[in-house]
DNA sequence: TATAACTCCTGTAGCCACTACAGGATCAAG
DNA sequence: CTTGATCCTGTAGTGGCTACAGGAGTTATA
């Protein structure tokens, strides 16, 4: 059993994060030392470090929360996980899609923008009525 | 003048918006009316206008509010937006990339996830001690 | 004139997922 | 016995809104 410094490096999750889980139930409460300190066995720590790799993928916490407990389930089932993950992957795209948008906007607007320059092209084209 | 409804509709700022935006020190204080609400010009309005765009592009609301500032400076010159458009730009293009490789991440861990799979490998996956 | 429906006011809390303290206790090493 | 590392609890802050609660005033209709 390791205190939770250890877990934290051993899995990658900060020790504030590992206590922020704990009291949003992500994690069951762990077993106390006598001097009241968390103690984490491997199995917790292996818990850790799945917990950070879907929130690496960009999981939210509570899909997140969700995929460890089918992990945990037993039963391994693919069918919810694959539609949590189809959710999330379309996410990812929309999000793609919308930043490269505001990038093309951005390269147009800034596209005469000289240091020379002295009155602003990107300023005015923002003061301007257009675009609703 | 009208009030923060009719701005709110013609700048496509929302009215609690608004009211952050004021309490913010975004925006000034705007006149009162006898009754104690709120009094916007046509002036305010194009400044929501301003703000607003500025936010659809995804600038941080303090590089909104700096914006915001040149703008209304006079001076009108094109160095420092260009040094703050710059650095968005930056940003969101590497957020592309971090989405991208996540995106791509999420692909390759689905891939096998069939639906009548038993054992799902995407949870598997997750499980290993592999990846940190 | 009554009343309903709308808009406005202030102030506070919630969202997400942490992160950063403050203020104190305990522990290991020299 | 001191120093420094680690741990504890509890609270507040981050960004940029958004959503109330509870009340006051305004406008339109019956």
């Amino acid at each position: 059993m390791i205190a939770i410094g250890e877990a934290s490096r051993q899995s990658g999750v900060g020790i504030e994060t590992i206590r922020y889980y704990e009291r949003e139930g992500i994690v069951p409460k762990p077993e106390r030392a006598a001097n009241n300190r968390r103690l984490y066995s491997l199995h917790d720590v292996g818990r850790l470090r799945f917990l950070r790799k879907c929130r690496d993928l960009g999981f939210p916490l509570a899909d997140t929360k969700t995929l460890l407990d089918l992990s945990e389930g037993g039963s391994d089932d693919c069918q919810p996980v694959k539609e949590l993950a189809e959710i999330h992957i379309t996410n990812v795209r929309d999000k793609i899609g919308e930043l490269r948008r505001l990038e093309a906007a951005l390269s147009e607007l800034t596209a005469n923008c000289d240091s020379g320059n002295v009155s602003c092209p990107m300023l005015s084209k923002l003061r301007t009525a257009h675009g609703q």
